[in-house]
DNA sequence: AGCCTAATGTTAGACTACCTAACTATGAGC
DNA sequence: GCTCATAGTTAGGTAGTCTAACATTAGGCT
């Protein structure tokens, strides 16, 4: 009874249905950006750097973006004092961006409204559709894994 | 033993996950474009017209996108040949785009390969997994809607 | 030691896709 | 037939990405 999921014409309909939740997230995030509060990329950017500095390859990696667009990104928080560059004591080409204290700050003001948003939209779901969303987070992170590669 | 996710902090943790998937979507849209073939953004466009004509205004709304936004991308669309503009005979101030006949033939040849992009990654997950993901689809679509406000 | 290739970032220049503001033309109500 | 609302375009600006070219440092090989 569950096998007709490796049918690939049923795997055709999932991959579309697959498909157009992905265009959806790009809007949403896009909606979720607010007056005066840190973009969507730039929070992204600060919460990688939220666990401990990084290197500006690693932020690219990461970001899924070149170097040159990561050093453009890195500026403009270092201009808004967000986040500091400091040099890499095991390498010498290498920088190390650190969040700083006003980093953090903003960090935690904007994940926590766009987490809140998310949240209240989760609450207007039936128990039965938030465990389902649940159910399926990991195979989701499953999922895009694959389709980064 | 369900009712759990009503508590407020699984609410945010389950919101805290989606917003990650949410910021990946970025990126793997983006991961799929592919040299010579159309674009993310105009697969959008040209997916919303294989239905029938529509308004400018109706193709913003859809997208998420101010009118001016939808105007260029139908002119640049237009330029290549893909869609057409026609007047409105019900209203002369509105204008009614359409897909050509090369605009069908580039949008399949565009859904056919990012479908079977999407495919192949789903493949790869279990039949538990790809269960998990199709139990949530509409759930995650209402979500997504209930985001949108 | 000295060289050569690889790796790390930055700079320069260009492109796409979005935005707001201002404008034209048409529709619809009084 | 005036007035206000609606549909779309144009103009100008911004954010975020890209490639190409460059400087600097690391690391291996002779």
């Amino acid at each position: 009874m569950l096998d007709y999921l490796t049918m690939s014409e049923d795997l055709g309909e999932l991959a579309g249905s697959y498909r157009n939740i992905l265009r959806q997230a790009v809007y949403l995030l896009r909606s979720m950006d607010a007056e005066g509060e840190l973009s969507t990329g730039h929070v992204s950017t600060l919460n990688m750097l939220a666990a401990g500095p990084l290197r500006v390859s690693a932020i690219a990696r990461f970001a899924g973006i070149r170097v040159p667009s990561a050093t453009e990104q890195v500026i403009k928080l270092e201009a808004a004092g967000l986040v500091e560059r400091k040099p890499d004591s095991t390498d010498a080409r290498a920088v190390l961006v650190e969040l700083t204290g006003d980093g953090r700050k903003a960090l935690d003001v904007a994940n926590t409204r766009r987490t809140a948003e998310v949240a209240a939209a989760l609450a207007t779901l039936s128990t039965e559709e938030r465990l389902a969303v649940r159910n399926a987070i990991p195979a989701i992170d499953k999922l895009n894994a694959a389709l980064r590669t």
